[in-house]
DNA sequence: TAGTTTGTTTAGTTTGAACTAAACGTTCAG
DNA sequence: CTGAACGTTTAGTTCAAACTAAACAAACTA
């Protein structure tokens, strides 16, 4: 391949690395999602070892993660036992199935544990000895349960949107997005 | 101090914990901005030592990250040395901060970094041999500028709508936010 | 059936961020 | 000026997450 080429596609690779670092994913992970999304063909397992040069494990799990966020995609050929990987390339679908992952996991947990808290303070009310902080407890913890649901409220329309709106595209066009 | 507020105070900062440390913040920052955040008095430093045991550097270099990212405010107090903290309650404003400093860092860092993969190629555009490569390359490189433009558009976008809004505000109530 | 080719899992290692302990610099009081 | 009370910085340590190497499992081939 040219040098051109290859020094763009290093620099490109070297670049989402970073962006995917810095949001808190493993570094492999960018340089296989750049690897893929820079590939004009499927990329194979092996073929993305070779090409970045991190252990076949490394790979195998890397891109298991991506593919549950929909990041990428596997594409099966038929008679051939490899799996063959390909990138999604509509970003905002990317953000969405991030942040849907991540609302199903931690959000909902965060946001159960500021209730639960609550409930401590509304369960022993009648104990309670210091009547002024265990208001003021609640009161803060309420403020933040109330962020944190509109918070809830706003990926989840902004999801539904974006469902609808490919929805009523597909029913527009028939056809498939 | 009742067993009940202490307990509730416990869960609530391990549930802020959990969070902070899921977007890729360091825990003891997490700790800390739970016990600002439930104190009805300005803490200072030493306080929170006491408070969450980890040590004084560490208190002292997150709650700096903290004051930075505008999730705890300084408040001196006169003639006294010791710096005392307030929580922000604002938590719209906390999205806002730490949007404005990702922004600031290591989002256009992405931006250029994506920019100059695409000049490699069209620098050296007379000397590739594989134009469909390149040319692939290039498409699949623009795409991701676009998004990330369209990305910067829109944070750049609800920063502006909410320092407009603010001041609005502060000139129809005459109040500070 | 044995032998390949593939992806996954596991045990152990590496690495880097976050922490601790302690030295340090300032500022103030006496 | 000396010592105490602060917050900061630094050198070194800890720990969890991510990686490697290699064993493994599954699916096909001959």
């Amino acid at each position: 391949m040219d040098n051109t080429i290859i020094e763009a596609k290093e620099h490109f690779i070297q670049g989402v690395i970073r962006i995917t670092h810095f949001w808190g994913f493993p570094k492999a992970m960018g340089a296989i999602f750049g690897a893929v999304y820079l590939s004009p063909e499927p990329v194979t397992l092996d073929e993305l070892v070779k090409q970045i040069g991190v252990s076949k494990g490394a790979v195998s799990t890397n891109i298991r993660n991506l593919e549950r966020l929909g990041i990428v995609h596997k594409k099966l050929i038929l008679g051939d036992r490899k799996d063959y990987y390909i990138a999604e390339t509509d970003f905002w679908k990317i953000v969405k199935g991030i942040l849907r992952e991540r609302e199903k996991n931690e959000f909902n947990h965060a946001i159960m544990s500021v209730g639960e808290s609550i409930e401590i303070l509304e369960e022993n009310f009648d104990n309670v000895e210091d009547l002024q902080t265990s208001a003021f407890y609640k009161e803060r913890m309420l403020a933040l349960k109330q962020f944190f649901d509109s918070l809830d409220n706003l990926v989840a329309t902004l999801l539904a949107i974006d469902d609808l709106k490919s929805n009523m595209l597909k029913k527009i066009f028939l056809k498939k997005n």
